[in-house]
RNA sequence: GUCCCCUUCGUCUAGUGGCCUAGGACACCGCCCUUUCACGGCGGGAACAGGGGUUCGAACCCCCUAGGGGACGCCA
């Protein structure tokens, strides 16, 4: 059995807890069965899809305590999609069926497209877009063949009515209509391949036997199968697991909730806590047992052990599982190791203090100065913004924006940062300094004085982030309605 | 809108036809321990979404309804 996590990275490049949360299972269910668990990094988006992006979620995998076995995927032959050696590859198999009639070049532009599919909306049910539906008259694409237009491989589906029953190892089988399920396409028009495609050749070369992958893949399951059909290769057993969720039950988002690992590891949550917290979610042990290791967990993991409604990712309940590690697991010197590989070690130290040194007049000034940098979420309320000379709903505003402005940024240092609110400030028409003063009671409450942009690099993105978050919270939060505006308003910000 | 998936305390869950007047954990509340706080101990409130079947018997099987979620991209 050979079993894989596919790790696509996040625009910001942070690695995301559900992707721990698909690994630990695909590892889990690997290793229970005597298994190899491989690890694919991938993304067709190459802005998205860089080494530092990668090694970011790898380094986090193995934080946590997971590892893979070094199948043919991790950097050598089978590496990430942006080498490009290995593009060939994908246009190859697109053509073999293009040659076999079981896909074919389109040359619809994205306005021709949205033509169709608004369309098929008014007119009521099914938006999939169909071969028929692509097709162009032959002169047409002559003609745009001479121009030299982009154009893309999509595959062939079936067009008459019906269903496709995909079988799944929780849910038994499943019928999806075909009428959902439109001409996808495979290779776009730059040559890189979309994931379906990507997804499937791969899985084939790299043996892949069974793939455990989020719900979320349900309804381009018939792709799937249908293209191991064409290509004439047996089909992976396939698992789709439940979603983790955000307290509001939708998908797991950072919009929502915190969700880069690296987030809690720098708000001090332990690696085995964080594991075997994920490990509750949607599975439990045969004995009811809360606390295991991930030997433990493998010593008992039974796939028919996952319940299938999708579990509220709850800090709170982390929290405590976090401190029965820290009470329990640990001796004193251990804890104390902890503590120094997490924050309190020369190397931090000696980031705080050229801006701690300035103001201070005894050592003992120092712990106040730096406690907000050890800190995880600052016990602010609404009258710590009195001192800020402006409306809520304008610091809300700002804030809100800032916070956009710093999920987007790549690099995360003093510079970049004071770029990215300078940048904002000025387009808002707002004075620097004002702009900065809601940011400051957010990062470092009201008691230290390190300069905001300071703090939020020593902060770190994770931290920062939160922080701002919270105390759009604080202020009574943006409602639906208001966000709505506030997105049109950045994103004509953002243009501008 | 269409299709798919899901539905046990607020949350994570146990439960696979009789052991269920539904068990555990987090959170909450109360008491005890304690110079304080926490930890720990004890206790409390709190759920089978609703309606129909099947069965001697249903949280568990079937159907319908409702609710939630997901998918409908040259993103993954």
């Amino acid at each position: 059995m050979t079993v894989r996590t596919r790790v696509a990275p996040s625009p910001t490049g942070d690695p995301h807890v559900g992707t721990a949360y698909i690994a630990l299972f695909n590892l889990c269910f690997a290793r229970a069965h005597g298994g190899q668990f491989l690890l694919r990094i991938e993304d067709t988006d190459q802005a998205r899809s860089t080494p530092e992006s990668e090694q970011a979620i790898l380094d986090s995998l193995r934080w946590l305590g997971l590892d893979w076995d070094e199948g043919p995927d991790v950097g050598g032959e089978f590496g990430p999609y942006r080498q490009s050696e290995r593009m060939d590859l994908y246009g190859q198999y697109a053509q073999q069926l293009v040659d076999e009639g079981k896909a074919f070049l389109c040359y619809r532009t994205a306005a021709e497209l949205n033509e169709l599919r608004e369309t098929r909306r008014a007119a009521g049910n099914a938006t999939a877009l169909k071969p028929s539906d692509l097709q162009l008259p032959p002169d047409e694409v002559s003609k745009r063949q001479a121009a030299g237009e982009p154009f893309v491989i999509r595959m062939m589906v079936p067009e008459e009515e019906g269903v496709c029953a995909v079988d799944d190892l929780l849910r038994g089988s499943i019928e999806l209509d075909w009428s959902m399920v439109d001409a996808q396409v495979l290779l776009k028009s730059d040559g890189m391949p979309t994931y379906h495609l990507a997804n499937v050749v791969d899985d084939h070369l790299m043996g892949i036997t069974h793939v455990l992958r989020g719900e979320e893949w349900i309804n381009s399951a018939p792709k799937h199968k249908l293209l191991y059909e064409y290509f004439g290769w047996d089909m992976p057993v396939l698992c789709h697991l439940p979603l983790l969720r955000n307290p509001d039950k939708s998908k797991l988002s950072k919009r929502k909730n915190p969700t880069s690992i690296l987030y809690y590891q720098r708000m001090g949550f332990l690696p085995e806590a964080l594991l075997n917290y994920l490990g509750r979610m949607g599975w439990s042990m045969p004995d009811e047992r809360e606390k295991f290791s991930l030997g433990e967990m493998l010593a008992q993991f039974d796939i028919q052990r996952v319940s299938l409604g999708g579990p509220i990712f709850d800090v709170e309940k982390l929290s405590w599982l976090n401190g029965l590690y820290i009470r329990e697991d640990l001796s004193e010197a251990e804890l104390a190791e902890r503590l120094v590989d997490w924050a309190y070690n020369a190397e931090t130290l000696q980031a705080v203090l050229p801006h701690a040194q300035k103001r201070m007049e005894t050592l003992s000034d120092f712990a106040p100065l730096a406690s907000f940098l050890v800190s995880g979420t600052l016990p602010i309320s609404e009258a710590s913004f009195e001192a800020v000379k402006a409306e809520r709903e304008d610091m809300v505003r700002h804030m809100q924006f800032a916070l956009w402005r710093l999920e987007a940024l790549r690099h995360w240092d003093r510079d970049s940062v004071w770029d990215a609110m300078k940048t904002l400030a000025d387009s808002l028409d707002v004075k620097i300094k004002d702009f900065l003063a809601p940011l400051f009671v957010a990062i470092a409450g009201s008691s230290a004085s390190f300069s905001v942009v300071d703090s939020m690099d020593l902060l770190g993105p994770d931290l920062s982030r939160a922080r701002i978050r919270h105390a759009i919270g604080v202020l009574g939060g943006v409602s639906k309605k208001a966000m709505k505006r506030l997105e049109k308003e950045f994103q004509t910000l953002e243009e501008g």
